[in-house]
DNA sequence: GGTGAAAGTGCCACCAC
DNA sequence: GTGGTGGCACTTTCACC
């Protein structure tokens, strides 16, 4: 793991509001050279602490506007990545997190519709090292933002 | 709202893939030349169904690794527009969706620390339209996918 | 970290369908 | 309305300082 001073931190800044400006606009913005910049990007790229770089959509535009948050409860002790194993294959897993409390996992999950977010739940529940699922469906998304610097 | 076709759909996904392509290597891949691809990006923007492009970062390595869902109880009748009002200004409030069943709302917590995030949670509580709160803290993330297509 | 040059890209006017 | 072409400015990307 690297050091990320604040220049970095900037440059981040930048391009999460956009992801596709010019490395020369972000020069001016944190007083670096295009090149200077660019260096620094990859070199975030490569340690991971930028992942990449992707475009944000309206997702009720696209028809997937029917999201739910689903507890998962499991049998007995099972392992985070048996559970993450379990849930990579399914396109409608939109996030997934182990939590603290009575459930094992907390699960996001985003459909076409009602019928799609109810076919991907029976397909959650079909899963043999889940034995209960509690999940509660969005009526509306008040707030979603990108990740703060 | 406007018609969506397949091109533009597979335009949208080799954005999400890499929201710093190069038009040229959309058109190869769907079939159109670069002017064309921008074209159907920039109306794309123009009508919102994209919203923009940003960078995915690591929280973890950017030291925002403590992650919480909070289910929010209010008092009496609240609109959804409230408590959108109240949480719009916290900037630990990464996502929050009004639900079904017996809470009124579920705020997506990211802080730099537990210790963050208590004070986080105070201020959540503080809220005079906010009656109970029941939080989950996030143990690790499993699965972060980008928005599907 | 900056500079300069070559290759690649964005972006526009214009044309064809 | 759609998409393709050509040309010029800007950007990316490299070696080198």
């Amino acid at each position: 793991m690297l050091r990320v001073d604040t220049i970095d931190h900037r440059i981040i800044s930048c391009l999460m509001a956009n992801a596709r400006s010019s490395y020369a606009d972000i020069g001016n913005v944190v007083g670096l050279s295009a090149p200077a910049v660019k260096r620094r990007v990859d070199k975030l790229l490569d340690t991971g602490v930028l992942r990449g770089f992707t475009a944000v959509v309206d997702p009720e535009q696209l028809g997937w506007g029917t999201e739910a948050f689903v507890e998962v409860h499991c049998r007995g002790n099972v392992s985070p990545s048996d559970i993450q194993n379990r849930l990579e294959p399914m396109a409608e897993v939109m996030a997934a997190y182990t939590v603290s409390g009575a459930a094992d996992a907390i699960v996001h999950l985003r459909a076409a519709s009602i019928h799609h977010l109810e076919t991907a739940l029976e397909r959650l529940r079909a899963v043999e090292i889940i034995d209960r699922t509690v999940s509660t469906v969005v009526l509306s998304r008040l707030l979603d933002r990108p990740p703060a610097p």
